[in-house]
RNA sequence: GCCCGGGUGGCGGAAUUGGUAGACGCGCUGGAUUCAAAAUCCAGUUCUGGCAACAGAGUGCGGGUUCGAUUCCCGCCCCGGGUACCA
């Protein structure tokens, strides 16, 4: 029996016995002793477990986050990079983002704007699919059970979601729209004058083109549209029995979902045209709100670079070889040419005597993959072709090789080489003792002897030596790079010899995959060769229900084996087959913004009204691993259905934020065994295994499972209850930055929590009157802070703010009610089910979560004096307090004048008196 | 190699960007409460020396600018992320 349960039940035993109703805690005199009741008055314990379920209730019932489409009232869209529900469900890396999303959410929204702030699951995936393939369990079931799973989760955490604006990706009335989308990219060429995309239907077929028949306006068009079907050489991972994306294919050549090594394959794909938006991808990076760092990454992917294409004559052949370069300006030293082993002419170019040679290095190299292409980076290699171009600035005969290290997939597939100032070249022709020939005098460097000898490389800037030819009429000797590679490209182009180009590093977007699980293409194959789109009013395109999930061993994906499925005939009996490959996972999550706005529409993707409200989003959290190819693929589809006028903005996310990853401690014995953190106890910053005593080595890496460092936020809100789960994510240390999770730091914050809640819960705290000074004071100072660090995402300083708050009202023992309101109002958007029930116990009835927030009252902040720290030298030695309105001279004198001066002034003349307002005193004595 | 981040007490991290280095929290030490423990409360806690007042040192390392540098400049070292023959 508790001691509580106990007194109430003497409670009216002593009441009758002495003629009055004891309370808790009191002393008893009882026949002249003193019978003290053992039991201590009730302290307002912090009970979380009772107060968190009962708020999450009231917020469900209430429906309290329900988001109108409100137009009148300012918006702000607030949204999470939506979590791939695996089965393992959430480690406590998701909530870091959707905490700091949901914190900003209660913020706006006590700051009078309509917040959007949704929740859904990027579903489609392999896992679902692998697990298939082993059980036989339709991956629907599976998936529907982890977003069961996730949203229970998500929901235990308080996030102020809008959950009657879920979406799933593998929902057909959501992936309809993904196929409509699939069919406007379809439909979609782009115009290079104008720098847009714009619909087929308003494509000019050239007129050469229209007499030769409707195979090649059909092939003229197809060749513009922005998704195209063709063969393409592609990563095949015969682990997942599918293709990958280039950059799903890490740089030591292994599949980054399985880690198991890819192999080309030439197969039927989708793939997209991104690459025409290259420039309008780089552009608009300018004006968005992003982390640096991912603009950057965005850029080097991109990887525009200015130069031009030169056309070569070629010795004793009828075909000029064209290259692309970035330094026209270095023609005078190409002393050789490169053609890739896959360029159409190699066995043009290649004379009778070399034939063999080639042969055998061009097997070789397509053997290699580009693996050991890069790998073996170190050493050049390559074969003379027997062939010589003619270099147009000095007519100049010059060997032509092939060599792996120029990739067919960039550029012409052929260069110019200038090994006194490419270090790819340098490397090349030392090599193979190809001539090097500086034309580019770098001046004051210490090797500019060896430079000038062709001994080494110089790929700076300097002035051009050997950089003229009568004959032809260049001289750029004397200029530097820039106005040289300026009258160079003039030069060339008059001559037409080659012209100014750009060129971009991005590819076609690979974009179908062999597998089951994910979006079908809403496309059928007819026997005559006819590709056609499925009907709008026939979308979507389901899956069909399978038997087997296995992929074929010929590569076709699994939808190959539902032959009901698969097989269509059209009215006019003509057979067809429907496109057995799927959508990337990719694919729904490059538009799922949009449909948040209007999840329910089944008749348009959208309302326009709503997009033109909702859009822009303001804040996008997640993490940094999606900086370039989610964020690019999104932006590249928002801008196609800008083009199209289906949306209204450019881009579609104006300020983006990434959150850091959160790091975990993980243990180990000396012979590198891991062993599970509940399994180690701490001694004086050493750490033992609690059973065999075994000292053990702390390190810190990701959470997994192998290094079963993993936590559940389940656990954590067991223990401690959501609001200290949340205020530990975001008290942990700044939101963009990687850090370990620490036990004891949820205690840190679940102390502060207790500590809170007994002082402003107990009713005899709260007191009649104004308020203390001090109080008043810092509590609006809290606010002032609370609010600029919010606005700047500084979470953890924000809640350390609050500590300090609480931490001088509990010294102070009492507040009023208003700064008791004022309190919970500031603490409600980190702990929101502990704010409600304060706010609750002050009397209120409805929800805090759309009371205004507290406006600062500038009065309360005014200061008078300052209390100035006074150094000597730059060391700080004493403070001294001074009116703001003293005037310097004064300030000095009085500082200088003040006895704890004296110690520092002594035998010494002042020689300097600085005098910062506000700041800082610092005298220089010497 | 190149491009981005980042190195501050025993630990996570502050310092509103040139002005009191170490806020806040953890841990630790001591005390109160308790039969005892847990919980809670109070005090202390950068390092070195000293009982203390106090003094000296101190933000990865070495220089520099400045009255004053965690902050700016130059040269290094280490850690993390991205990228990789892109002509």
């Amino acid at each position: 029996m508790s001691e509580k349960l106990f007194f109430e039940n003497i409670k009216g035993f002593i009441a009758a016995s002495f003629k009055a109703t004891p309370s808790f805690g009191q002393n008893l005199y009882l026949c002249g002793f003193k019978f003290r009741i053992l039991f201590k008055k009730e302290k307002m314990e912090y009970n979380f477990a009772e107060i968190e379920p009962k708020w999450q209730k009231y917020w469900e019932e209430n429906k309290t986050f329900k988001t109108p489409d409100d137009f009148s009232k300012p918006k702000y869209y607030i949204l999470d990079m939506f979590p791939y529900p695996s089965g393992a469900g959430l480690h406590v890396g998701h909530p870091e983002g959707y905490t700091a999303t949901d914190i900003l959410s209660r913020y706006k929204r006590m700051r009078g704007f309509n917040v959007l702030h949704p929740m859904g699951y990027d579903a489609f995936g392999l896992p679902a699919e692998q697990y298939a393939i082993q059980t036989g369990t339709h991956p629907a079931i599976t998936t529907n059970k982890n977003c069961d799973n996730f949203r229970r989760q998500i929901k235990s955490i308080g996030l102020s979601y809008d959950w009657d604006r879920e979406i799933n990706t593998t929902d057909p009335k959501y992936f309809k729209w993904t196929q409509w989308i699939f069919k406007q990219l379809y439909n979609t060429w782009f115009d290079e004058k104008q720098q847009k995309g714009r619909p087929v239907s308003e494509l000019v077929v050239p007129d050469e083109i229209k007499e030769k028949g409707e195979e090649a306006v059909k092939k003229y068009i197809g060749e513009k549209r922005l998704a195209y079907y063709d063969n393409a050489q592609v990563w095949w991972c015969d682990s997942c029995k599918t293709v990958c994306a280039n950059e799903e294919v890490l740089t030591d050549g292994s599949h980054e979902k399985c880690g198991n090594q890819v192999v080309r394959k030439n197969l039927k794909q989708w793939l997209l045209r991104i690459p025409h938006y290259g420039e309008r991808l780089l552009s608009g990076l300018e004006k968005l709100d992003w982390p640096e760092g991912v603009k950057d990454m965005q850029r080097n992917w991109i990887g525009k670079s200015t130069g031009a294409e030169v056309d070569f004559e070629i010795e004793d052949l009828e075909k000029d070889l064209r290259v692309y370069t970035t330094r026209p300006d270095t023609l005078f030293g190409a002393t050789y040419m490169v053609i890739a082993p896959e360029h159409e002419w190699v066995n043009e170019i290649t004379t009778s005597d070399k034939k063999d040679a080639v042969e055998t290095y061009v097997k070789a190299a397509a053997l290699k993959s580009d693996l050991d292409r890069t790998d073996l980076a170190k050493e050049k290699t390559g074969v003379f072709t027997g062939r010589y171009a003619i270099n147009p600035v000095n007519n100049k005969k010059i060997p032509i090789w092939v060599a792996d290290y120029v990739l067919m997939g960039y550029g012409t597939g052929a260069i110019m080489a200038v090994p006194a100032h490419d270090t790819r070249d340098f490397e090349f022709a030392k090599e193979f003792d190809i001539p090097v020939v500086c034309i580019l005098d770098p001046k004051d460097v210490e090797n500019r002897d060896e430079i000038l000898k062709g001994d080494a490389c110089w790929t700076e800037d300097g002035e051009y030596i050997n950089s003229a030819n009568k004959e032809t009429g260049l001289d750029i000797n004397g200029l530097n790079k820039v106005t040289g590679i300026q009258k160079t490209v003039e030069w060339l182009e008059r001559k037409n010899l080659g012209k100014a180009t750009v060129n971009f590093k991005l590819r076609d977007w690979l974009f179908s995959r062999q597998r089951y699980w994910g979006e079908p293409f809403p496309v059928i194959h007819w026997e005559d060769g006819e590709v056609t789109l499925v009907e709008d009013e026939d979308l979507p395109l389901e899956l069909p229900d399978l038997e087997e999930y296995k992929p074929s061993e010929t590569g076709e994906s699994p939808l190959a084996n539902a032959k009901d499925w698969l097989l269509v005939t059209d009215k006019n009996g003509r057979k067809g087959r429907r496109e057995t490959n799927t959508m990337p996972q990719w694919a729904g999550s490059c538009w799922y913004y949009l449909r948040y706005i209007d999840p329910l529409n089944e008749d348009s993707i959208f309302d326009v009204k709503k997009e033109q409200y909702w859009m822009p989003v303001d804040l996008y959290i997640g993490g940094a691993e999606h900086a370039v190819l989610h964020l690019l693929y999104a932006r590249f589809w928002h801008k196609v259905l800008f083009d199209l006028g289906v949306v209204s903005t450019d881009e579609p996310f104006q300020k983006l934020f990434n959150q850091g990853m959160i790091l975990a401690f993980a243990y180990e014995t000396n012979t590198g065994a891991k062993v599970s953190s509940d399994l180690v106890e701490e001694k004086e910053g050493k750490y033992f295994h609690t059973e065999t005593r075994e000292e053990l080595k702390q390190i810190v890496a990701k959470m997994s499972k192998s290094l079963k460092n993993v936590v559940n936020p389940d656990d954590v809100i067991d223990r401690y209850g959501a609001d200290s789960l949340r205020l530990y994510e975001m008290f942990m240390g700044p939101l963009d930055e990687r850090k370990p999770w620490a036990e004891n730091g949820v205690k840190g914050v679940f102390n502060f929590l207790g500590r809170a809640y007994r002082f402003f819960a107990e009713s005899e705290n709260i007191v009649e009157g104004t308020e203390d000074k001090e109080v008043a004071k810092l509590l609006h100072q809290t606010i002032q802070k609370v609010e600029f660090d919010l606005e700047h995402l500084k979470f953890n300083t924000a809640i350390s703010a609050l500590m300090v708050f609480n931490n001088l009202v509990i010294k102070k023992g009492k507040v009023n009610k208003e700064t008791a309101e004022t309190f919970a109002k500031i603490l409600a958007p980190f702990a929101p089910h502990m704010a409600e029930e304060l706010w609750s116990k002050y009397g209120n009835s409805k929800t805090l979560a759309y009371e205004s927030w507290p406006a600062v009252d500038e009065s309360l902040l005014k200061e008078d004096s300052f209390e100035y720290p006074v150094s000597f030298n730059g060391k700080m030695r004493f403070k001294i307090e001074i009116a703001l309105d003293m005037p310097k001279d004064e300030i000095e004198r009085a500082v200088l004048a003040d006895e704890k001066a004296q110690k520092w002034l002594e035998g010494k003349t002042v020689r300097k008196f600085i005098f910062v307002p506000r700041k800082i005193i610092n005298v220089v004595v010497g």
